[in-house]
DNA sequence: ATACAGAGGTGTTCC
DNA sequence: TGGAACACCTCTGTA
């Protein structure tokens, strides 16, 4: 069965999966910059690739523009991820709620009321890049990142019929709890599973 | 050369 | 009021 090639591939990859959520742990004890770059990389990677979304926040990071860059001085450096326009909007505007996003890191109990502030209160983020950024800064373990590799994933190991055409939060809720499911099943931590199917699409184990 | 799909989707509008 | 339709709009790899 296919499940069996998962498990094969997983066995290989799986100290390198875990290293690297254990990195995303210690990203969510940095200093606030380091919490806020994650956040705006996340808003940039729709539609567009991880890796040059992580460079282009890179270089922000660097030049010291991710709190201080004017709409002018930021939209250069997402040149090659799409939506610069927007998404150089929405970092900006989350600049505001840095403050009160941290408050509510520390406040809400559940992972899950934390991202459904993330999804109503931060433009740019849906319940897909909430749960992106949470793993991220290492509070994602019982979150699924549905995009499109994971839901082909999904789909490959029969845990979902379709992929659907449009993610409404009640669809995501519910994917999620079947992938959790399946995540217990085959006795694969969610985050791990993440990574897992990520990287047997894309052939690497980013963020 | 030119066309075209794919890149870790999200916000707004309209009913 | 939940959800479909539409706008956003760039670079790269492949045929």
């Amino acid at each position: 069965m296919e499940i069996k090639n998962l498990l094969t591939s997983y066995n290989l990859k799986k100290d390198e999966i875990k290293a690297k959520l254990k990195e995303f742990e210690r990203v969510g004890q940095e200093f606030d910059e380091r919490i806020f770059a994650e956040l705006c990389f996340c808003i940039c990677t729709p539609q567009s690739k991880a890796e040059v979304c992580d460079k282009a926040i890179s270089a922000l990071e660097k030049n010291n523009l991710l709190f201080k860059g004017s709409e002018k001085e930021i939209k250069p450096f997402l040149n090659s991820v799409r939506f610069a326009d927007n998404k150089t909007k929405y970092i900006i505007r989350a600049r505001k709620f840095f403050g009160e996003m941290k408050e509510k890191i520390e406040v809400l109990k559940t992972t899950k009321e934390l991202r459904d502030w993330f999804v109503n209160n931060i433009k740019g983020i849906n319940y897909k890049e909430a749960s992106h950024f949470l793993r991220n800064i290492g509070l994602g373990k019982n979150l699924a990142i549905l995009d499109r590799h994971i839901l082909k994933n999904l789909k490959k190991y029969g845990v979902i019929e379709e992929i659907p055409k449009s993610l409404t939060r009640k669809k995501y809720l519910e994917i999620e709890q079947k992938m959790k499911e399946f995540s217990k099943r085959i006795n694969i931590p969610m985050g791990e599973l993440d990574l897992l199917f990520w990287s047997e699409e894309t052939g690497k184990i980013f963020k």
